[in-house]
DNA sequence: AGCACGCCGACT
DNA sequence: GTCGGCGTGCTC
């Protein structure tokens, strides 16, 4: 007997067998789309496999529909999905719901509709009221089941006056066309009306999409004109599946000569190309010297032997600016799925992928799951950058995933950054990356001088015996910034105004009342916020303890930063950039664009004003206080910190203008810093993971967290220790560390208080091994929500 | 996810 | 006594 094995689009553990339909024995295989019955409902499933042996002992449904003529996943997409969920403890059917396009995995809903006998009732008076209320609801649209009552509905279902009705949603992936095809009139009556003549002109050369007559003619008289032509036998309208139409690009080349260092880094990766190699590269290079076009030459070479690519950018408007550069170059040839793009043109975008239409996938951490076919190169920007791992549903990390669909596909993966993770490093030391590097700036601009200001000693030195905000030689050297026209970026961590507002007579902080989190002064919005639920107080609110009224403010926010910037140098024109600007859309480009065209002289922001931007009129990078990343509680905040510090020192300066950084700190002596001063990153490398290796943690080691969560702190703690237990029982057999349970950093967010265990383990195979038994192993825990984070970015 | 089943408190 | 709340278990 045959059976064929799927994975429902569903969170449900597990694959399903289902016997196969004569008519379609032998038409099935891997990556299929077909719909099937479960429980009592209609699904989208994905052949697993074709010719499977079903388990013993249970009848099998048979597959309703193939929905697709081809299968929609390639095995190599297949190979992937499974592997994230098994590795990210992910039901199989929930990364696929992730991996696909929003609609390609449509379930039947059962609804309740009024029957015409219900609407016949509705004009006798031989319904109650309550009935009543429900039949005019459902006169105007069906409700699901869990919407209505169910007594009620089992009543009315009774008398025929209401019934369940299954639909399934929208299906249609293929990209169906419809062109419109002249044809002969039977006889020879005079075409009406301008429209039409222009139609049927349009027409006369051949058949044509109806969507491009829509370019010439307005849609709505082009409806009219097209069926009144149809229905006198003058016009044919025919659907067909969407042809896979090559639209070559402009793939002309650059006109730049590259850099020798660029040469010889494009030469070792087009060498593995050509040799069909499973090769991976560290790019290394800052902005500016000139990664974008070794991938841009590497992609035109593997599109030269007909396979595609796909780029991973981090999560920022970044996106725009390499888009530019990858059209001009490669026309629609790229597709860029952004999680701005509607459904309809992500599933459009998805399929011009699947079907060759387009071969280059560029976007964020989900374009890993890009259907581009015959896969040459994977090319993972800023691979240092937290974004490419997801926060929520299945917590898997774009770059890691990337370099496996790379090795799976056989193809060249490509990792670039100026501040390649330890992880990355570690990588380039065992040999299994190699280092390509692109050490010499472009135009010979030299690296910044880099200053360290202890902001101790600086506290000394002011009458007031305050923290200066900004310390005589950072104002110093923006006067004479600005006094020179040229432009600088002043760095500092934290939103707001003032970041924390204590009471003046008993010192208590104001706390957000459901987080265990200080509350922010923002000043703009005259309120406290919490900066984890939203949350907003009035800033005159009496203290919480001892009603007193007088508050006093402490830790400066970018809001803050920004009044004494305009103070040290009031002839500037200073821009703010941080989450709360650039939550209007438009914002972030606004900003930018100012900045660029040296319509703003500073820009005050956080991390955003970071990430790989070239200005080329800043001099003067300032970072306020470089503590607020270095007491981040992670074990990553060194490397976070030199990231970054090495990040913002790259913003600075060019070839006719030097750049300077000022770093002011409480703690001057700390390697992150030493080390960014020096523009010395091997050292920090060295010692980072030194450090790293006395703990055990990543990436020596690999990591994995089990967060617990709930609103009862009493059942939050039992099933805490009943997790530990198990873990215990897990982890000491098969050599695993484990810490904790112990609160989590951040120990209540929306009234949910959160604690947390890590593991710690020789190799990913053992972690993951331990995590699914303990996973396995664990009771019902109730009102307890469990959180399962393989190799986690921070703690939090 | 969605649906059934079953057990509980609280109302016409 | 019914109604509707939610915890639990299952779907080839």
């Amino acid at each position: 007997l045959h059976a064929a094995e799927v994975i429902v689009t569903l969170p449900v553990e597990g694959r399903f067998h289902y016997s196969i339909p004569d008519r379609l024995l032998g038409r099935l295989a891997v990556g299929h789309r077909v719909l099937v019955p479960f429980g009592g409902r209609k699904v989208t499933g994905f052949v697993a496999a074709p010719d499977a042996e079903p388990p013993s002992g249970v009848s099998l449904k048979p597959i309703l529909e193939r929905l697709d003529e081809e299968p929609l996943l390639t095995p190599d997409l297949m190979a992937i999905v499974a592997f994230a969920a098994d590795y990210y403890l992910a039901p199989v059917g929930e990364v696929l719901r992730i991996a696909l396009p929003p609609g390609v995995t449509a379930a039947s809903v059962a609804k309740y509709l009024i029957t015409p006998a219900g609407k016949a009732a509705l004009d006798s008076f031989d319904i109650e009221s309550s009935e009543r209320e429900l039949l005019e609801s459902l006169a105007k649209r069906g409700k699901r089941r869990a919407e209505i009552s169910r007594s009620i509905a089992e009543r009315l279902v009774e008398r025929g006056l209401i019934a369940l009705s299954e639909s399934v949603a929208a299906k249609a992936v293929e990209d169906r066309i419809q062109l419109a095809e002249l044809l002969e009139p039977p006889e020879k009556k005079p075409i009406r009306g301008p429209v039409q003549r222009k139609i049927a002109e349009l027409l006369s050369v051949g058949p044509l999409p109806i969507e491009a007559l829509a370019e010439d003619i307005p849609r709505a008289s082009l409806k009219r004109a097209l069926s009144a032509l149809e229905s006198d036998g003058r016009v044919r309208i025919v659907e067909r599946l969407r042809e896979q139409v090559e639209r070559e690009g402009v793939d002309r080349g650059s006109a730049l000569t590259l850099t020798q260092e660029q040469s010889a880094a494009l030469a070792a990766i087009d060498s593995a190309t050509d040799r069909k190699e499973r090769a991976a590269f560290l790019l290394r290079g800052v902005t500016g010297s000139g990664k974008t076009e070794v991938y841009l030459r590497a992609i035109s070479r593997v599109r030269a032997l007909g396979r595609g690519a796909i780029v991973l950018v981090p999560e920022i408007a970044l996106t725009a600016q390499l888009e530019a550069r990858f059209r001009t170059r490669f026309g629609d040839q790229v597709v860029v799925l952004h999680s701005a793009v509607g459904d309809k043109e992500r599933r459009k975008r998805w399929q011009q992928l699947r079907t060759g239409q387009a071969n280059i996938a560029l976007g964020p951490r989900s374009a890993v799951w890009a259907p581009v076919r015959n896969l040459g190169i994977v090319i993972v920007d800023e691979e240092h950058d937290p974004s490419f791992k997801q926060h929520s549903d299945l917590r898997y990390n774009g770059r890691d995933l990337a370099l496996l669909r790379a090795h799976r596909a056989g193809a060249v993966a490509v990792l670039g950054s100026a501040t390649p993770s330890l992880e990355t490093r570690q990588l380039v030391e065992s040999n299994r990356v190699v280092e390509l590097r692109l050490a010499e700036r472009v135009g010979g601009r030299p690296l910044p001088e880099i200053t360290v200001i202890d902001l101790a000693k600086a506290r000394e030195k002011e009458r007031s015996g305050e923290i200066p905000l900004l310390t005589r030689p950072l104002a110093d050297a923006l006067r004479l910034v600005v006094s020179r026209k040229e432009q600088a970026i002043i760095f500092l961590n934290r939103r707001g105004f003032n970041t924390i507002v204590v009471c003046d007579e008993c010192q208590d902080p104001r706390r957000c009342s459901h987080c265990d989190v200080s509350l922010t002064h923002h000043k703009a919005e005259g309120a406290l916020i919490c900066h984890y639920c939203g949350r907003r107080e009035p800033f005159l609110h009496p203290c919480a303890k001892c009603k007193s009224r007088a508050m006093k403010p402490y830790g400066a926010g970018t809001e803050r930063v920004f009044e004494a910037v305009h103070e040290a140098a009031p002839e500037a024109r200073v821009l703010r950039l941080d989450r709360d600007v650039t939550s209007k859309t438009g914002a972030l480009e606004e900003v930018l664009g100012q900045f660029r065209d040296r319509s703003v002289d500073v820009l005050v922001g956080t991390q955003m004003v970071t990430k790989g931007f070239d200005f080329p009129g800043v001099t003067l990078v300032g970072i306020i206080c470089a503590d607020t990343s270095l007491a981040f509680p992670d074990f990553r905040a060194a490397e976070r910190t030199f990231q970054l510090m090495t990040q913002v020192a790259g913003r600075a300066g060019r070839a006719d203008l030097p750049g300077r950084v000022i770093i002011q700190t409480f703690q001057p002596d700390h390697y992150a810093l030493t080390c960014a001063l020096g523009h010395d990153d091997e050292r920090f490398f060295q010692m980072e993971i030194e450090s790293r290796r006395r703990a055990s943690y990543p990436p020596i080691a690999r990591m994995g967290l089990i967060r617990l969560e709930s609103s009862d702190l009493g059942k939050l703690d039992a099933a805490a220790r009943e997790v530990a237990k198990i873990a215990r029982e897990v982890a000491d057999p098969r050599g695993l560390r484990l810490r904790g349970p112990v609160p989590a950093p951040i120990a209540r967010i929306k009234d949910r208080h959160r604690k947390m265990l890590m593991l710690l383990a020789p190799t990913p195979a053992t972690l993951v091994g331990a995590m699914r038994a303990i996973k396995d192993r664990l009771p019902r825990l109730g009102k307890v929500e469990l959180v399962f984070d393989v190799d986690p970015l921070d703690l939090l």
